[in-house]
DNA sequence: TACGTCAAGCTGGCCC
DNA sequence: GGGCCAGCTTGACGTA
């Protein structure tokens, strides 16, 4: 292993994603986490990789602030007005359909209105319920649904239907903070991206302009995959001092967890 | 009046 | 096949 084996160094530099290689499938119930896209950046060195991963973060889910002021109109859901399907009116027949005749709120103007759709506005009391159940739990199970209808003074149906609305809200919100963080990585993967660029034609001009250190056996220089430094053999350990191999410190993205540490330092 | 919000309708997929 | 869900859409309503 001479000069010539150590000047045929593979530089490879490359910024992307990466898939995870296991099929993450998404939860039925829609709870969305990071973890489709790793982005990396990787500074290939003498077949060592130098490799930056982000992981997902504790992306925090707040939710729920929305139930803002609530105009306290009740009118009949849209059931009530709307043709609907089997499904519904099979509903609205069964033991809900009781409920329903108690719960309602049918208002005058639905008399003349034929099947005008009302907007039902959630009084405050409700929206603060349904919150409040919506982060014990955000699917609820057909006696979860009843029973918070009947607190309610609303139909199974208008809970459910809060529920699955809330439920996209909430994806949605997440969706956003994920497409933020996402924009974040990017920007600073494409700094480090370049960077590094720059780190390798410093590096290619010292190549040219220093042939000495090249003629160092390769055997002794040896690369911390941890802190990113080389140390040389027999020199001393202070390979810290305008050593030309020494590289920037690896930027932390994010207190990524998945980032490798060596013991050795 | 344009736009945002949100309850509700509709449709298709999945699971039991 | 029925129930539940996600995703998309619709329409009423509030507001700047």
């Amino acid at each position: 292993m001479g000069l010539d084996d150590f000047c045929n160094i593979g530089l490879d530099l490359g910024l992307g994603f990466t898939s995870p290689t296991d099929n993450h499938r998404p939860s039925k119930l829609g709870k969305t986490t990071m973890g489709s896209f790793e982005p990396s950046l990787t500074l290939g060195l003498c077949g060592e990789t130098y490799s930056q991963r982000v992981a997902g973060s504790e992306l925090n889910n707040k939710g729920s602030n929305e139930s803002g002021e609530l105009l306290y109109r009740q009118d009949s859901g849209a059931e009530s007005f709307s043709n609907g399907s089997v499904k519904r009116e099979r509903e609205a027949g069964s033991e809900e359909g009781e409920i329903e005749r108690v719960s309602s709120r049918v208002s005058d103007e639905d008399d003349d209105g034929a099947n005008a759709r009302k907007k039902l506005r959630l009084n405050k009391d409700q929206s603060a319920l349904l919150e409040e159940s919506f982060k014990i739990h955000s699917t609820l199970n057909p006696k979860q649904k009843q029973e918070l209808a009947r607190k309610l003074n609303l139909r199974p149906r208008q809970v459910e239907v809060w529920f699955q609305n809330r439920r996209a809200r909430t994806k949605l919100k997440q969706t956003e903070v994920d497409c933020e963080f996402l924009k974040k990585c990017c920007e600073t993967l494409t700094d480090e991206n370049r960077r590094l660029q720059k780190e390798l034609q410093e590096l290619k001009a010292l190549k040219l302009s220093h042939p000495f250190y090249m003629q160092l056996p390769a055997a002794t220089l040896t690369m911390c995959p941890s802190c990113e430094r080389i140390g040389g053999g027999g020199n001393g350990n202070d390979n810290t001092n305008k050593n030309p191999f020494t590289m920037a410190p690896k930027p932390h993205f994010f207190n990524n967890p998945f980032t490798n540490s060596s013991a050795a330092c």
